[in-house]
DNA sequence: TTGACTTTTATGCATAATACATATATGCTA
DNA sequence: TAGCATATATGTATTATGCATAAAAGTCAA
């Protein structure tokens, strides 16, 4: 898996050395006969939802298809898994082919998704993915995307707390887009995930820059929750969390006092 | 999905009505034309953890397989996906299948595991279920269940906290049992996954008897944590939480002081 | 019947975390 | 230099938790 700062399941990862049991000699002749066309497969596509916050909204990266199914409909950048690769690297291949997306980030599975008529095609199973950035360097990497009308669209999610349901997308003027298949339910675990990680994973910071004030990060976190944090319990929260680190730097061209700029530090926190 | 009390993720669940966009007429064309066979598709099998808490230990149902690959390796229940039914449609049959629990249980999506290389015979990608019941119903299904050797197996979970890792599962004699594929990946983040829950969501229950003591429900988490926890405010935060109703009985039969019996009330806690 | 024993249940108190309120510090702007 | 906006520090009440003690309610054995 391939997350910057090993918060990230580091189990259930899939590209790894292999972990796998040695196959007994034994079998060695029934695997070579084995006949995987015996019966109909379905297809399996990665969808993934490139996230972040600005402007005090939750944001995910939605192309328009301009293929059919949902032809015009936006969706979640996604692709079927080839043969030969991971999940996790199906994930990283779409996030650099659809969203242009090279660097290391944030990257997660979030759920599977398999309702037969979820695609109208036919049996296609989705893996979804979630990854977080920072706007900064998301609005940098959209330019090289793949072409196709692309929109980096605020999320409206009409419950509260870790309930859970759908989410929708909303377009420059607030209205809500279109959403293919079933990535309403997608974005709506989505936000649910969230919500529910924020609270014992340091998964804030993968949406601010390196270096950021504490008010930048609090925002973050109010953004996810959907609700207002006490400045002051946040402020102790976090200093007291061990996860941060005092860069000596402070905020520049502010038009008021400057505040300290902390890191992330990825201390394991006991 | 199938679970007694609400605590399961309502969203991904994908045994309902449908909730998906309504196809374009435009479309209808070029679905009738479309040709899934055109490129190889993976397999997608499913695998249920089917978990219980006795003697204070997790213990997860394994069953051994006479069958090629990993022939006298034991795994979990699994089965492959079939192209009409959900994901959550083939993890309740092969619970019913495969372990004789046709009742409504916890069920949940656990990970989608999709190493190209972890089953021998071809790619499958295998998504991963499981289902909490107690130690009673558990005892008396398992009669019914398909034939075989099976195994009520404790797990050995060579971490602490929600680190994450791999865990085995031991035979009798406290030995461990040879788990077939990426089985071993699968309990891990299945205990990963009960201990991350536990803090928030209500599936300590879902192990024990509908009428229990205090002391029992401790003891199902100091299970599931892997630690000791402190009586008292144990006791206190349990009562606190509203999410127990006192059933006004006592326990029967015990050599000492008998124990209020409770039980778990649905109530969404505010 | 009595007393020893075990576990549940209740209570008090120290400590830590948090929400809320107020005060002070710091840098910018006019 | 004064006013302003925000950061930062401090204090206090409230709440959750850990730990200790004691009383209550049953069983069991003499």
């Amino acid at each position: 898996m391939s997350a910057p700062h090993e918060n990230t399941d580091s189990q259930g990862s899939d590209s790894k050395p292999s972990g796998l049991p040695p196959i007994p000699e034994a079998e060695r002749e029934f695997l070579a006969r084995y006949d995987a066309s015996a019966f109909p497969h379905p297809s399996v596509s990665v969808d993934v939802a490139l996230v972040t916050a600005s402007e005090g909204q939750l944001r995910a990266l939605l192309v328009q298809r301009d293929q059919p199914p949902y032809r015009h409909y936006w969706s979640l950048p996604g692709g079927f898994v080839r043969l030969d690769e991971s999940l996790d690297a199906a994930a990283t291949r779409l996030l650099a082919t659809k969203a242009g997306i090279a660097k290391e980030v944030f990257l997660e599975q979030l759920y599977t998704f398999g309702q037969p008529a979820r695609d109208p095609r036919t049996r296609v199973i989705s893996v979804a993915y979630y990854a977080l950035v920072d706007a900064q360097r998301l609005a940098t990497a959209r330019d090289q995307a793949a072409s196709g009308e692309v929109s980096l669209a605020p999320l409206q999610v009409p419950w509260e707390g870790e309930e859970g349901g759908l989410a929708s997308a909303l377009d420059m003027d607030g209205a809500e887009l279109p959403l293919a298949f079933d990535h309403a339910a997608m974005l709506g675990m989505l936000v649910k995930r969230l919500r529910g990680k924020l609270a014992y994973a340091p998964i804030g910071f993968e949406l601010l820059p390196t270096e950021f004030p504490l008010r930048a990060l609090q925002e973050v976190h109010e953004t996810i929750l959907g609700r207002p944090l006490n400045k002051d319990s946040f402020r102790r929260r976090m200093l007291a969390s061990g996860r941060l680190e005092a860069t000596g730097q402070r905020e520049r061209d502010v038009e008021h006092r400057p505040a300290a700029l902390y890191r992330f530090s990825g201390a394991p926190v006991p």
